[in-house]
DNA sequence: CTATTCCCTTGTAGTATAATAGGTATATGA
DNA sequence: TCATATACCTATTATACTACAAGGGAATAG
């Protein structure tokens, strides 16, 4: 399940990426827009500017400004930062204790194969495609 | 991420499935072939009695055995019985709160999309497919 | 009757989620 | 220069979930 921090996450850079500005959107604008605490976000938004997703300017004038464009955002790299790794089970979170049972557990091969499906998918998704998705 | 509840019920159905012995197959064995506590698989097991998918017999001779064919065991049936509903975000499990952003959420149909894809996955294979899976 | 086994209820340490609170640093513009 | 706006930083919290552990009750075979 994902929770609220990929979902808030991705809807932040959806959003900057709808105003398509070139100046720097404070965030209590993008908060109230999205309807999400303020508070929160500013938590979230900290991971994706130290890993230079976005970029931050304080001061007057100052907020969050993308520094990609939309299609060079893929999904799955933001989901991995606010989420963690996009692992379905805990033995497959890359550093993991190597399971005793390995050798002969009969369901890792259905982990690992559902594991490359959802990566697949996230990696093959930006937020351009998010933008243009219609209903 | 799916927890020790769906995998560990998982690995009893296959592990039952292998013995594949018309006696009730006690639980203590089970969980000692597994290496997993008796106790926490107690709780586990005890749902998959009351949906149906295991018979328990009580006293000496008793314990679990399968109700039906490997084959007539889909893994997303299992997976959906210990950790509830497949869904990847909250507003899209069953008797949620109807999201009040749901018209213009952009990102709804990709978490809708990527649900469809979990479901047939899980759905699609059954303990048979775990049990003949080659490493 | 007795040992075995499932069944049932309760407790619990640890961790994660989704925030809230309050302060500090920095930039703008009047 | 100084008030204001804004990002940044640290800490705290209520709630819930995970992964068990403990202790007993009920049924069943020999």
């Amino acid at each position: 399940m994902i929770s609220t921090r990929g979902r808030y996450a991705l809807r932040v850079l959806v959003d900057l990426a709808e105003q398509d500005s070139d100046d720097f959107v404070p965030l209590n604008e993008i908060a109230t827009r999205q309807g999400i605490s303020i508070k929160y976000l500013e938590i979230i938004l900290k991971t994706l500017v130290r890993n230079g997703l976005l970029k931050g300017h304080r001061g007057k004038g100052g907020g969050y400004k993308l520094t990609r464009r939309p299609e060079e955002y893929r999904v799955g790299e933001i989901l991995e930062l606010t989420e963690g790794p996009l692992t379905s089970v805990a033995c497959l979170t890359p550093g993991a204790e190597p399971c005793p049972n390995r050798e002969n557990c009969r369901t890792l091969p259905m982990w690992e194969k559902f594991d490359t499906m959802v990566h697949d998918f996230f990696y093959n998704m930006t937020i351009k495609d998010l933008l243009s998705e219609d209903k």
